[in-house]
DNA sequence: ATCCCGAGGG
DNA sequence: CCCTCTGGAT
């Protein structure tokens, strides 16, 4: 697999959607990665619309760590999972306050011990709060990538390390707004639209369906 | 039914 | 690796 072909996709992605970008716009690194925990599972756009009262309401770790659970559920109820990611929430910021001085980590190794916080919301906050290189793989990176031929394995950290080999470190964080906005937008599961997509001449799906 | 930029536990 | 968590929209 060759770098120059991620490269190209990448140039032919960036001048179609130059607007790319992380829905969770956030460069608060505790608002961001908040707003990522919440976004499991669920729409980012259902994330925004609660996220301006919930950090008026709760700015820092010690302010969420401090609250009682029930105040958290209430300010989060309307996303997915909400129990299981107050619970997450308060516990994350009680480890923040605990163990990081109330500030969000900026290392991957760190940040995987926060309760709720995995590699794919890990890297994340690398990437856009800390402007670190990383490549986080959602699903929708990940389908892109494999149906592009840029990934060849179905488990989301082997995709990552794949990508990552292909793809110069400057352009991780990049690629990461780029393949995850194609694979929302055009790219989906269900019924990609392949007669809107820029890349389908580097795409093994497209080449193999037609 | 299936999807939504997953994480943790088994 | 597979399952569960759990809720609303399409």
């Amino acid at each position: 697999m060759s770098e120059s072909k991620a490269n190209s996709i990448l140039d032919t992605l960036e001048t179609a959607f130059p607007d790319a970008r992380l829905l969770l716009d956030f460069r608060n690194p505790f608002e961001l990665l908040v707003a990522t925990v919440l976004a499991a599972q669920a729409p980012d756009e259902r994330v925004n619309q609660i996220t301006p009262h919930l950090f008026q309401r709760f700015p820092d770790a010690l302010s969420m760590a401090e609250a009682p659970l029930e105040a958290i559920e209430e300010a989060i109820k309307t996303v997915s999972y909400f129990r299981q990611k107050a619970r997450f929430l308060k516990e994350m910021s009680k480890v923040l306050v605990e163990r990081f001085e109330g500030k969000v980590p900026a290392s991957l190794e760190e940040l995987v011990t926060l309760p709720g916080v995995g590699r794919k919301t890990a890297n994340v906050v690398l990437a856009n709060a800390f402007s670190i290189p990383a490549l986080p793989v959602d699903t929708h990176v990940a389908r892109v990538a494999q149906r592009l031929g840029l990934a060849k394995s179905n488990d989301a950290e082997k995709i990552e390390m794949e990508l990552c080999a292909q793809i110069p470190q400057e352009r991780w964080i990049r690629a990461s707004h780029l393949l995850g906005f194609l694979g929302r937008r055009v790219c989906k599961a269900r019924k990609p639209l392949c007669e809107q997509c820029p890349v389908t001449r580097w795409c093994d799906f497209f080449e193999k369906n037609r």
